[in-house]
DNA sequence: AGCCAAAAGCTAATCCGATTAGCCAGCCGT
DNA sequence: ACGGCTGGCTAATCGGATTAGCTTTTGGCT
C-alpha cells in the first residue's frame, strides 16, 4: 500500500473544498477521507478530529479572505476602498460558502492563536479603510464594529442564499455600498 | 406510568429554551427529552426528528421575534422607530441566542410554509420602518436587503459573541443605529 | 359503566459517523 | 541492511439519532 503523502495543510485543504461543495453543515470525516482515497481513521494522523478541522477550515478561510480584501483595496481609498472591500467578501463568500460558514459563531482562543491572528488581518482592512473617511478617533471602534456588522450580515445571507437577490443582485449590492459609505461620512464626531 | 401531557407546542418550546442555555450546536433530542422527563424515542411522537425540530424552533424565533418587533417600533416612525427595532432585535437575540441560531442558514420553503410565514412578518415590519424614510420606491427592496444585511450581521455576532463589546457595547449599538439613520437618508433616488 | 381505537410512552435494537486501539508497512538516516 | 518513526489500515467502541414493536392511558361512544 503506497503512502497517500498527505499532511494537515493538504487534509484542511480537500475538506475545505468539500465544504465548498456540500455545505459545511454536511462535511464529515467521511466525506473528506473519500475524496483524500483514504480511509477515515487516516485522517487522525494529521488533524485532531473534526472540531479541530472546522477550526483549520475557518483558519484557512479568515486567512485567504484577509488575502483578498489586502489586495483589492490596495491602492484605492474612500467609497472606492470600501466598495472594493464589499466586492472581495462578496466574491469570496459566493466562491467559498463552506468555508466561509466554518468561520460564522466560531469561538476565539487567545491573541496568539491563529484564528485570531487571521481574523485580525481582515479587521485590519476593514480599519485601513475606514482611515479615508473623516472618523473621529473615539468612534473608530464603533465604526468598525457597525461595517463588520454590515458586511458580515452581508455575507452570511449570500451564503445562506437568505434572500433572493437572484435578479437585481448587482443593483442592491451597489445600494449596500452607498448605504455604507453615506454612513460612514460627517459621523458628527 | 402517568402521561406527561406532551404537544410538538410543549417539546418545540422546550428544545428552544435548552437551545438558549447550551447553545443551538449543543442542541440534542436526548437533551430536551431529559428535560420533558421523558424517554428519547418518545419525542418522535410530536417531532419529526431533530430537522424538524430545529425549523420548528426557527419558526418559532422568528414568529417570537416579529411580535417583538411589531410592538417595538409602534406609534414610532423614521429614526426612532429604527433604533427600537434595532434595539428589539437585540435585546431578543441576546436573550435567545439559541434559537436565533436556529434561524440562520435554515433553508426556506414555499410561501406556505410556516418559517418564510414567520420570516415575511419580520421583513414587513422592516419595510414599515423604511417607509418612515424617504426612499425612491425602485430602492425599496434594496434598503431592505440592505438593512437586513445589517441587523442580521449585529444580531449574528452578538449571539456568536463575535467581538468583546462588552465594554462599551452601548455607546457601539448607538453608533450603529446613527449609521443606519444616516444611510437611509438622502438615497440619492 | 364498559369497550375500542388512537395516541403517547417505553424498551430494545439498528444505523451511522466520530473516535480510539493496536497492528503493520514504507521511508529515513546511519 | 537496520531500527525507529510515521502514516495508513482494520477492528472495535461510543454516542446520538432513529425505527420497530409492545403496552397503557385516554376519550368518545353505546
Amino acid at each position: 500500500m503506497p503512502r497517500a503523502g498527505l499532511d494537515a495543510a493538504s487534509v484542511v485543504a480537500c475538506a475545505a473544498a468539500v465544504a465548498d461543495e456540500v455545505g459545511f453543515a454536511e462535511l464529515s470525516m467521511g466525506l473528506v477521507a473519500e475524496r483524500l482515497g483514504v480511509r477515515t481513521p487516516s485522517l487522525y494522523k494529521h488533524v485532531d478530529g473534526l472540531a479541530d478541522l472546522n477550526r483549520r477550515i475557518a483558519v484557512l478561510a479568515l486567512n485567504e479572505l484577509g488575502d483578498a480584501v489586502r489586495d483589492a483595496i490596495g491602492g484605492r481609498s474612500g467609497s472606492d476602498a470600501l466598495g472594493a472591500m464589499a466586492r472581495a467578501i462578496r466574491d469570496f463568500v459566493v466562491k467559498h460558502p463552506g468555508r466561509y460558514a466554518a468561520t460564522v459563531g466560531m469561538p476565539g482562543g487567545d491573541q496568539a492563536d491563529p484564528l485570531d491572528v487571521a481574523g485580525a488581518r481582515v479587521i485590519t482592512s476593514m480599519a485601513a479603510v475606514l482611515h479615508g473617511y473623516d472618523i473621529a478617533p473615539q468612534d473608530l471602534n464603533h465604526a468598525l464594529r457597525t461595517l463588520r456588522s454590515l458586511l458580515h450580515g452581508f455575507a452570511t445571507l449570500q451564503a445562506a442564499n437568505g434572500f433572493q437577490w437572484d435578479d437585481d443582485a448587482e443593483e442592491s449590492f451597489a445600494w449596500l455600498v452607498a448605504f455604507a459609505d453615506r454612513g460612514l461620512r460627517r459621523t458628527g464626531g
